[in-house]
DNA sequence: GCAAAAGTGTTTACAGTACACCCATGG
DNA sequence: CCATGGGTGTACTGTAAACACTTTTGC
């Protein structure tokens, strides 16, 4: 490669993972603490520099499993963010991803440069201070979010493989920040036939058990084809 | 900076501009062909090497002009291409933007490394073989104007400042390839109230002059904050 | 007066919204 | 038998879709 070629190649790439979590109530955010500079000791999204011989989007897992244990999740990409002096030690690009997962369903262990990796309720982590224009892609990535449960069945990783329409619904309103009419919204998310009743009620609630449901995956990708629209 | 940093700092990145075309009639993609290898004599996306001086969002029109000519364009990233051999000369990352323009408006010239730059039809461009990714890039590019033009009244630039509701609904054909019923698509765009009448009409035309109409941008602002949806 | 595109309204069907009471269980 | 959340139906309203003829101009 000649010198004038070479530099065009002294840029760094990072990725930075947007893992949204669901506890059955509130929608949480995963964020560690870094023990390393720059912005050590502050809260941060799980991210890091990309190895030069691994692929981008391969990356993302491998990366936020070193960081918080959490492994084998399906990632979306978000945006690329280039801000000349976004980063202290140089020109490091990153892009964000974002995931959303069911928080029971994962145990967070820190490590590599993490010395804490931890659920954070939306709206605290949006008062943190984040390490470097973090709070700009958590921001980002949010909206994204939202946009995404609208228009089609955020997947399989959300909630328990049997659920009530009760926490379905109650996702929703997490994500959405909204109040959903009870009746209204069973008879929407019915209509679209991608829940299947199975013939299984809760049990050991003090109250009258609820149906539990599970995700038709047939119908499920056939709407997810067409460009399903739900708005709730 | 320490070695094993260094390490680190070794991508490139690039920028590629995908410029959609509106004619009046035809959907349309600016292609430039390269003089330079790799990939000389090719058609591609106009892009180039991201200097590590400059900041990311503000160097697409910089590149698109020293290519094409065209300045001054609203772009839009899409999406980050970072697979390990997408790029012959060394492990480039390109970022993709997109925008749509009025062709009428604007005058193309080939400069530095492109010896042509031409508008294609989207259906031609589509039987190229494209340099780099670029295929690819154009498809996910092309699903994300399509995706666009439904959420929101995309801008100014596409037509004349002026403009007859036959000519905005070929538009709306052209990017979606559909067909469009015209008095329900008249009801519906109009109902908006993003547009206005002006008491110009056609001239010149051999059958019965159609009247003009003009965005109302305070109205139209307010819909892109409202998060407008347009179901043709 | 003819060719060519502009312009216009009604009916029908379906989806969204608002709203209140009974049901099944555990304790 | 009471507390708790589960579960259901109907009437109303508004938007989407289908569809055909008259108007205005240039030549």
């Amino acid at each position: 490669m000649n010198k004038e070629l070479l530099h065009y190649f002294t840029f760094a790439l990072s990725i930075d993972c947007v893992v949204f979590g669901f506890d059955g109530t509130d929608l949480k955010i995963l964020l560690i603490e870094r023990n390393e500079i720059p912005f050590k000791n502050q809260w941060a999204l799980p991210g890091d520099l990309l190895d030069p011989k691994e692929d981008l989007d391969d990356s993302v897992n491998f990366i936020l499993k070193k960081l918080t244990g959490l492994s084998d999740l399906f990632f979306e990409q978000v945006e690329t963010f280039g801000d000349i002096n976004r980063h202290p030690l140089g020109r490091v690009i990153t892009t964000s991803y974002f995931t959303l997962v069911n928080i029971n369903k994962y145990e967070v262990n820190p490590s590599s440069f993490a010395s804490k990796a931890k659920w954070w309720k939306i709206e605290d982590a949006n008062e943190l201070k984040l390490a470097f224009d973090h709070n700009l892609i958590l921001d980002k990535c949010f909206k994204k979010l939202q946009d995404s449960i609208r228009t089609r069945p955020i997947g399989f990783e959300l909630i328990n493989h049997k659920f009530t329409l009760t926490e379905l619904q109650t996702l929703y309103e997490a994500i959405l920040n909204i109040k959903l009419d009870t009746r209204n919204f069973r008879k929407k998310i019915l209509q679209k036939k991608f829940l299947r009743e199975t013939d299984t009620l809760q049990s050991n609630v003090s109250h009258r058990p609820a149906k539990l449901y599970t995700f038709d995956i047939d119908r499920y990708e056939l709407l997810k084809k067409q460009g399903f629209s739900f708005e709730v």
